[in-house]
DNA sequence: GTCTATACGGTGATAGAC
DNA sequence: GTCTATCACCGTATAGAC
C-alpha cells in the first residue's frame, strides 16, 4: 500500500468518524463525509464499497475506545480497592473528556441495532468475562452478593458516562451559556465521583 | 372535531410515537408509521402536514414525560430528605419501567438537535428554575456548595437513567439471555439506588 | 376524510474517462 | 487512484378522485 493510498484512506476514516459520530448512521450523508475529506463520493465507495461497511469500521473503532481498558486494573491485587476505584473513574472520565460524543454515539447506535452487538464486542477485543470476574472479586471483598456487586459496578459506570450522554439537557437546565463551566464540572467529576463511591463503602451496606 | 377525526388523529399519534421512539427522526419512515396506524401516507400529511411537524408533537409529549414531575416534592418540607430521595428515585425509575425507550429517545434526539431545546422545555411546561431551587435547598440542608449539590443531584439522576439508556450493552455483557432478569434488576434499583444515595449522606462529605 | 397515483428531490451506488 | 456523469431507488409530499 502506497503512502498516498494510506493517506486517502485515513482522511476518509477521519472524515467518516467525525460525521458518523455527530449524525449517526441514519443521519450521516456520504456527500458530507466526502466534503469533509475533501474528495468526492465515488472515492468513498472505491475504498469502502458501501456506507454500511464504512460505518462498521468506525463503529468498531469507537466501541474499542468505549470499553474501559482499565477494567483489568480493578482485579489486580497491587492497589487498594479505593485506589483502584480512583484510577478507574479518573481514566474513564478522561477518555470521555477527550472524546465527548463517544457515549452518545455508542448508545445511539446500540439502540438502533442491538442484534449485532455480540460480534462487534468480540471483534473489538474486549474480554466480557473479565468484567464478570471483577464483579465476583468485588462481591468477595465487600461481602456482597454478585447481584449487589453488579449494581455497584453499574452505578460507577453510570456516574462516569451519563453526564456526557445527557450533556445537552443538563447543561441547558443547570449551567450557564459558558461552555467552560460544564467542562470544569466534568473535570471535577474525576475526583468527586470516585470519592462519592468510596463513601458508600465506608458505611455498612 | 368529530369522534372519527379524533380517533384517526390519535391512532396516528400512537403509531408515530411507537416508530419515532424506536427509530428516531432520521430512522423513521412515514410509510412505517402509516402501516402501524393502518392507514396510508397521504393521510399522515393531511393531519400533520409534514414529518417534522408530526415528530415535534411526539417529542414534545415525551419530553414532558421525561422531566421528573416529582422534582417539586424534593423541595417540600413535609418529608425528611431521605424519604424525598426514596420517593424521587422510586417514581422516576417507575416511569422508565413503564416507558423503557424514553431515555434513549430523548437523549438521541437532543444530541441530534440541541438548539431547539430551550423552546421545547418551555412548551413542555417544565419549570427549570424549580430544579435550581431544589439544588439550592439541598446545598443548605447538606452543608454543601451549590456546585457540590449539583453533582449530587446529577448523580441521582444518572443512577436512575443510565441503566435504561445503556441497557443493550449492559444486558449483553452482564446478564443472561432471559429478559426478565434485567427487568428484575431494574425493579431492584427503585430501592437500591435510593439507599445507595442515602448512604453517602451518612458519612461526612 | 380517505384513498390511489404521481411528482419531486435526494441519496447510495456504479460506469467510464483520464 | 481520482474524477464527472448518471442510474436506480427510496422517501416526503402533493394532486385529484371519491
Amino acid at each position: 500500500m502506497t503512502d498516498q493510498q494510506k493517506d486517502t484512506e485515513q482522511m476518509i476514516l477521519n472524515a467518516a468518524r467525525k460525521v458518523f459520530i455527530e449524525k449517526g448512521l441514519d443521519g450521516a450523508r456520504m456527500q458530507e463525509i466526502a466534503d469533509e475529506a475533501g474528495i468526492n463520493k465515488a472515492l468513498l465507495h472505491y475504498y469502502f464499497r458501501s456506507k454500511d461497511k464504512l460505518f462498521g469500521m468506525i463503529f468498531q473503532e469507537e466501541l474499542g475506545k468505549f470499553f474501559p481498558k482499565i477494567i483489568s486494573v480493578m482485579s489486580s491485587s497491587e492497589y487498594s480497592l479505593e485506589d483502584k476505584i480512583r484510577a478507574f473513574v479518573n481514566d474513564y472520565i478522561s477518555i470521555f473528556i477527550k472524546n465527548p460524543f463517544l457515549p452518545s454515539f455508542i448508545l445511539r447506535e446500540l439502540q438502533r441495532d442491538p442484534e449485532n452487538l455480540r460480534q462487534f464486542i468480540v471483534k473489538s477485543g474486549f474480554d466480557v468475562s473479565s468484567v464478570k470476574f471483577v464483579i465476583t472479586n468485588l462481591s468477595n471483598q465487600l461481602n456482597m452478593t454478585f447481584d449487589e456487586a453488579r449494581h455497584f459496578m453499574i452505578n460507577m459506570v453510570s456516574l462516569c458516562i451519563f453526564p456526557f450522554a445527557g450533556r445537552p439537557l443538563i447543561e441547558k437546565i443547570l449551567f450557564s451559556e459558558d461552555k467552560s463551566e460544564y467542562n470544569q464540572f466534568l473535570e471535577e467529576r474525576k475526583v468527586i465521583v470516585a470519592e462519592y463511591i468510596i463513601r458508600t463503602l465506608k458505611t455498612g451496606k
